[in-house]
DNA sequence: GTCGTACTACGATGGTTGTCAAACTACGAG
DNA sequence: CTCGTAGTTTGACAACCATCGTAGTACGAC
């Protein structure tokens, strides 16, 4: 059984691609979508330790867990579990570094847009 | 019979968003698709006076009538009748102006992509 | 152990999208 | 007018996607 660094076994591996194989259509089409950009915005505005529970989305439990995985799959955010709750983050420095400036006009946008 | 301001007479209208109807969930989701992310990135490569056949995309017309339409609706790039060839260009000013940051962004990163 | 919480997995469904071929329209040239 | 070129439209199809409900798993508390 694989253990996770946060001392909890995890029943499932949850598998990040590694910052250098981040594809520039999988983070396009990962934020193309209203769901995954509220949860992008609500993570950049200082909410890291949050569970996907507690972003109060308009959308059943199973689609936020598609959501999440869909994020993590293009590389936007990073999940590891805690106890029962599963935590997330965004990879900003990662994705600077890959494409820079992206992430932050995407936010800006998505910001100015909501007032 | 409505006119165009190059004089010749088109048999379809071709509706632009206003600038500052232009929504950053249709942009992003304009750029996730490979086929239209080269269409953006010649056109920013200074191919403003092609027609749609000199794109050489690896589809078919309909196809590349296709993404030239959602590229327009989106707000990407504008088109105009010349003659029986439909010109394109990217209204990189506008998106700057709604969106600062983006469009270079992501052509910086698909430029560095294909090396 | 049992219970509750948080999330995942599966299966289904309706909608969207990328693709094509075939038929059509608009324009310019001869 | 006829022909060729450039692009559109339509209809089709398969693949994908967002959504859901239900059932199941992993963990902490008791």
């Amino acid at each position: 059984m694989p253990k996770s660094d946060s001392g909890t076994v995890s029943g499932r591996r949850l598998d990040h691609p590694e910052t250098s194989r981040i594809r520039l259509e999988a983070v396009l089409s990962a934020l193309a979508d209203p769901v995954r950009l509220s949860i992008v915005l609500a993570l950049d505005e200082g909410h890291e330790d949050m569970a996907c529970v507690s972003f109060a989305l308009p959308v059943s439990k199973s689609t936020s867990t598609h959501h999440f995985r869909v994020l993590r799959e293009a590389g936007v955010i990073r999940q590891y579990y805690e106890g029962t709750a599963r935590k997330s983050s965004l990879r900003t420095a990662d994705l600077e570094g890959r494409f820079p400036g992206l992430l932050a006009a995407v936010l800006d946008a998505e910001r100015a847009r909501r007032g």
